[in-house]
DNA sequence: CGATATCTTGAGGAATCTCAATACTAGTGG
DNA sequence: CCACTAGTATTGAGATTCCTCAAGATATCG
């Protein structure tokens, strides 16, 4: 499958947003491996995009020509088996690096979930840069150590945690991620559907919306309005997270 | 927690099994990055230990001062919740790396499956050499690229796979392993006990039990002497393990 | 050869799923 | 501005997979 409609205006399609000298999320990810003369050499490679929600970026066995940074939004990877049963291995908000391959390949494929900023760096050239400038190889592989310590704590999840837990996680994940980002961490932003929510916590839609019925029962969070949860009992959640 | 006692001899001990450039392994790990030349430079750090079944070769949250290389036998990497409850989230069969940090923590903790051989690279070292050879950076970082494919599988596995589903992949990624170190996949050598399968599997012990006899009943697979199961019906069990 | 751990099997129970109906939400057009 | 539509979320009832607890069988090791 084709990436999102590179040359469509519109919809989708080739914006310059911003210099990357002026990039918002530019110390949390890779380019903040540069300095301001280097950066020049990765702004020369880069193609901003504006895509909507739901849009596919690439897919699992796409020829991997490009490595993408979110600049805002968010963007849902995931794998597929053939009957078509989901699993989110991960979402990506601003400042997330994704597109590592193997053999040339995705090994998953990514959708957004709402409209999205992506910066998108033809891999070729980002390998020429990485000869060129280690500390951008070490900056992604530290990156990529860190996503491995993510993956880890996620099949830790999937495998060992009851439904509360893996509600509890995720609110908790989502909010010290906002946090990262320098944004509020309470109220959670939840862009996310149930179903994205489900597939990513191995569970069934029915299942997650259960679950954040008995939170909010248990007066432990509080559904707001705009996709927006509030944690009522910060100390209750989080122990729940770590599965006490 | 300490690391195996390095110090002690007997059970677990420093012992030099074979120069790195006579290392059967190899060419599928991280020295095949390296030169004869560049490769003494690895040998000069490497300490060889040999480690007996059941060891802790690291714990989460212990600095991270070294990385392994596996020469022989295997190693599980898990993680716990508080009340016990473990995910394993990886086996290490002989050529396969560990001990990648964040923020210079081990994220997970090591323990050998059967007696096991590692290497091991003091951390700080081994900092210096990537500096001095870009290609082993470039390698570290393939090879944490391939652990993080490897882990969002295990994800897909976790979160969306049935019982069966999950020991029919679970065979199939040994022989598949077995045959990229050049052993024979069929029958499959399976060392880690029923307890170690479950944790991966995110399943328990008696499901994992029932499930294998659950095979054996319907002809996919025979269970052998010495740990080794034979896959009888390939189509069937590499079927079943993609979902089919 | 006995002791101990591991593995297998059984019976019942619990968490989660499936299927189905209802409620809500957001966007659309009258 | 409101009714309508389509998608999404919630709730309910029953089914199912997998878990728990318990006993027996097998393997391993001194």
């Amino acid at each position: 499958m084709p990436p999102f409609d590179l040359a469509r205006p519109g919809k989708s399609g080739a914006v310059d947003i911003h210099p990357c000298g002026a990039c918002p999320v530019r110390a949390l990810t890779v380019c903040a491996a540069l300095e301001e003369e280097e950066l020049s050499r990765l702004a020369d490679i880069v193609h901003t995009h504006r895509v909507e929600g739901n849009q596919t970026i690439f897919s699992e066995g796409d020829t991997a020509a490009n490595m993408f940074n979110v600049t805002a939004g968010s963007v849902k990877i995931y794998k597929l088996l053939p009957d078509g049963r989901r699993q989110i291995t991960g979402f990506l908000f601003s400042g997330d690096f994704m597109g590592l391959a193997v053999n040339d390949r995705y090994a998953y494929s990514a959708e957004t979930v709402a409209t999205t900023s992506i910066c998108r760096f033809p891999r070729r050239k980002m390998d020429q840069l990485m000869d060129e400038f280690p500390k951008l190889q070490r900056r992604l592989f530290r990156l990529a150590s860190n996503e491995l310590a993510a993956a880890q704590d996620q099949m830790l999840l999937l495998g060992r945690k009851t439904a509360k837990e893996k509600i509890a996680s995720f609110l908790v994940m989502l909010a010290q991620r906002a946090v990262r980002r320098g944004q509020r961490d309470n109220p959670v932003h939840v862009p996310m559907s149930r179903a994205d929510i489900a597939d990513y916590l191995g569970l069934t839609t029915e299942t997650v919306s259960r679950t954040f019925t008995q939170l909010k029962s248990s007066g432990a969070i509080r559904l707001l309005e705009g996709s927006k949860v509030q944690i009522t009992d910060t100390g209750k959640v989080y122990e729940m997270a770590e599965g006490g």
